[in-house]
DNA sequence: AATGAATGAGGTTTCATTCAT
DNA sequence: GATGAATGAAACCTCATTCAT
């Protein structure tokens, strides 16, 4: 009944195309090519998103929201350091298409208060449960989150990113 | 002042121009400003690297030089261990612009022999004397170069970075 | 309350602010700038005037309309000579917003009867009472009318505007 | 011999068909116009005039030094209020494309030195010969051009432009 | 070999106009 | 009738690449 409903199905499937392009191509990917792939004309996008920046934020805000959304689902895990472990290699790990999330991370400068709480309790419990040294806080958790997707991005030889990730998650065991 | 010295020389300034402006704006700088910084015209860029990408290809394939040279030089180092630790600073620490050569490890496929082999004596001495542990390669090292220096890319506070990479660092510590 | 009152005063609010926004910005001004000036959609404004070159003709029309009123209001004035004077400084003088008006005639061919036939009466007063040379018709006055805005308009210096627009009035004066 | 010849000469090109392209559409008129009038692509006219607003300042710049030179040339002639009066007619007066150099006054702010020093020989002549009040100065003789251009472009009608033009150089003789 | 002017495809953005709600 | 989201042509501008000098 509204003609909200209609613009803000548009304004999700521009979002979710520009998340699978720039997935594929990189954030320089023309705009033209998200609308395509949206099923838009150019000028839908722009309504949506007045610049191409703007459209690069929406896609990483929607991305960190995600990402904040798997911590506080794996925070109610009873495992605490089963959690942040598998945080890890769903972010960073043999799984190909999340790596986007983490992009994420890299690109905002973070500041993001729901994605560093979701993060500082995962991090808090795996620590009260010993799995993570206590040294660490949530900024060295998303360096180095940063550098395991980076690290494993960069073979496609899957034991051997699984291996890399290990080595990373073995210096933030304690001691 | 054969006329092949002067266009080995203008080849080399292109180069020299290239890694300086890809450091500073990234690879996708004008071609146009790579050949003013280099002090040429455009066509002779263009008559050295018939193509931008061939032109990126050859400032990384330079940067991997390098990155070879380094290890090489530090392999001479009596302490194996704070040669490989070293290593890993000068690419991946506080020090911002040879972070430049790690990304010439990234990009590439790095099937480069000369840059494996030179990493293969630094980590292989740094292992024999129980500084790195046993059950890693090369191709970690890579794996984790790339992504020390994208974990620390991220941030600007100097003392993260030093945090972070001795996380990894640590993970690479026998035991 | 019926229909016709509603679309009536629409029609009137859209010409209102395209006026507006039209003196401000030039007429390139954006139609959805005009609407959301006039507080409607787009839509209602393209429903009035289905044209941007119908609004904006619409616009000097109703334009015109207004200096065939200010010239009949000033007809009735008994010094005819100081009638035309005070005309000649309404529309092209030192009172800047005043100044659109001219562009109306200057936009249309101006073969509107009534402005015409308002602009005659006041001429015809201002020459019967020896204030306006004989020898001139509405013709030369409407081109001076547009001539003395453009003149005025040139500069913000409001005396240089004044000793403009006199020279003006003194080419018209008899002898 | 030199790579500046034709570079000049595609300069001019450029130049001269922005000129004619503006004549007839206006500044608005677009940039692809211009290359395909100028024979050369887009590429070339950004080359030169880097920027539309440049483009456009250097066509009125051109016009203004045109201006200059038909002052600087009717200041020889021994009748000094002949010459005046044919600048105004050149300018302004019936010959049509000639207009487009009064363009250039109005909209550049006319702090061109060159053309109010070319103007400035004709005035002072004309107003010793007695042909032109003496109360007059440079900026009025440039906003009555800009006047009297617009009030004659309004018409197609020759003779009432004439009969405008002499109302208007009425208004600048003497008493 | 070197130069840098020329080219034109392609990218971002705006805006008149249409049309589903 | 009104709304405003959608459309896509067209504008400005950039840049890799070519080529005449």
């Amino acid at each position: 009944m509204s003609p909200r409903a209609d613009a803000l199905r548009n304004r999700a499937r521009v979002l979710a195309a520009a998340d699978e392009v720039f997935v594929e191509h990189g954030s320089t990917a023309s705009t033209e090519e998200v609308a395509r792939r949206a099923g838009v004309g150019v000028g839908t996008v722009f309504r949506h998103f007045p610049t191409k920046e703007a459209l690069r934020d929406a896609v990483y805000a929607e991305r960190l929201r995600r990402v904040g959304e798997e911590a506080s689902r794996l925070a109610d895990n009873t495992d605490a350091g089963a959690a942040f472990h598998e945080f890890f290699e769903l972010l960073a790990g043999t799984s190909g298409p999340n790596q986007a999330l983490t992009e994420a991370l890299a690109a905002s400068a973070t500041d993001d208060q729901d994605v560093r709480g979701s993060l500082g309790v995962l991090l808090d419990r795996a620590q009260r449960a010993g799995a993570v040294r206590s040294d660490v806080g949530v900024d060295e958790v998303i360096a180095l989150l940063i550098g395991a997707t980076q690290a494993t991005t960069w073979t496609a030889d899957v034991s051997l990113r699984g291996r890399t990730l290990n080595i990373i998650l073995d210096g933030l065991r304690p001691h």
